[in-house]
DNA sequence: CTGTACCTTATAGTAAGCTTTAGGGTTTAT
DNA sequence: ATAAACCCTAAAGCTTACTATAAGGTACAG
């Protein structure tokens, strides 16, 4: 009574049967308990686990990372402030490098898209392949 | 004579045996001659050809849209500007869509770990764990 | 009692871009 | 002649985050 079958919380957390499974198998979501035939039966507190990685998915955190946020998470009064906030601000750096990389990837790409004619003549004189012909 | 080994080529690309092999399966790398023992030999041709890889794969380019440019490259006067440029800007939209998503992901994380203390104590108050938590 | 929706497991497949392994020939220097 | 360095193929493995398939058992409505 109360308690909800997988279904139900993939439809709750807008997953899917399989994906919830998948976390469980990557400890994401602990071995919930059984009914007698074996079905996995959740409480509410599942729901907001879910939304709590989905919420964490949404950051930028990978999967084993957000291992390591609920492991903080469930015993928060273990934990320091430190620990959380080193994970979030290293997540930080990782997001910045790759959005300089990106940065980088667009500058170089504009640069040449911009010098094309787009034209409909032959490309032989294309700026774009001849850039990444270029020595 | 004048003839490159793999191992040459590798070595002139700053890549390896093994992915440049990987290219050929892919088809970004024609099959080359061999000598007769069976051994690849490449030609400046391909130097220039991996280079070119390289600079796609650095502006963002994946294996098979290098692959779709090569093939623009080999007959650029059968080619127009027009089709060239249309991959650069499709490209280019998805490099900034990444970036979008990325600088997202990055204030929303900024956010709450800039209001996160950081210090000793416990985290059961601490406003990374509970923004992930918060409904 | 039968159909349908739901659940179970284990295993394999997907994407990208390689890397590694296994097992076996070739070239080159000493 | 032999060791080191180099090459070959085919196949499997790696990473991430799932998704799909096969071959079932269970719950419940009509
Ligand atoms: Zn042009
Ligand atoms: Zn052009
Ligand atoms: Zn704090
Ligand atoms: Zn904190």
């Amino acid at each position: 009574m109360g308690y909800l079958r997988i279904g139900e919380l993939a439809r709750l957390t807008d997953t899917n049967n399989e994906t919830l499974r998948f976390y469980e198998s990557r400890g994401l979501l602990e071995e919930p308990r059984r009914s007698d035939s074996g079905y996995r039966l959740y409480t509410q507190a599942e729901v907001l686990r879910v939304h709590f990685i989905l919420r964490a998915k949404r950051m930028g955190f990978s999967l084993k990372e957000i291992d390591e946020l609920l492991s903080l998470r469930v015993d928060k009064e273990l934990n320091t402030c430190g620990t959380v906030k080193e994970l979030a601000e290293h997540k930080l750096l990782e997001i910045d490098m790759k959005i300089k990389e990106l940065n980088r990837m667009k500058d170089a790409l504009q640069q040449i898209t911009d010098a094309c004619c787009g034209g409909e003549e032959s490309a032989i004189h294309c700026t774009i392949l001849n850039a990444l012909d270029a020595e």
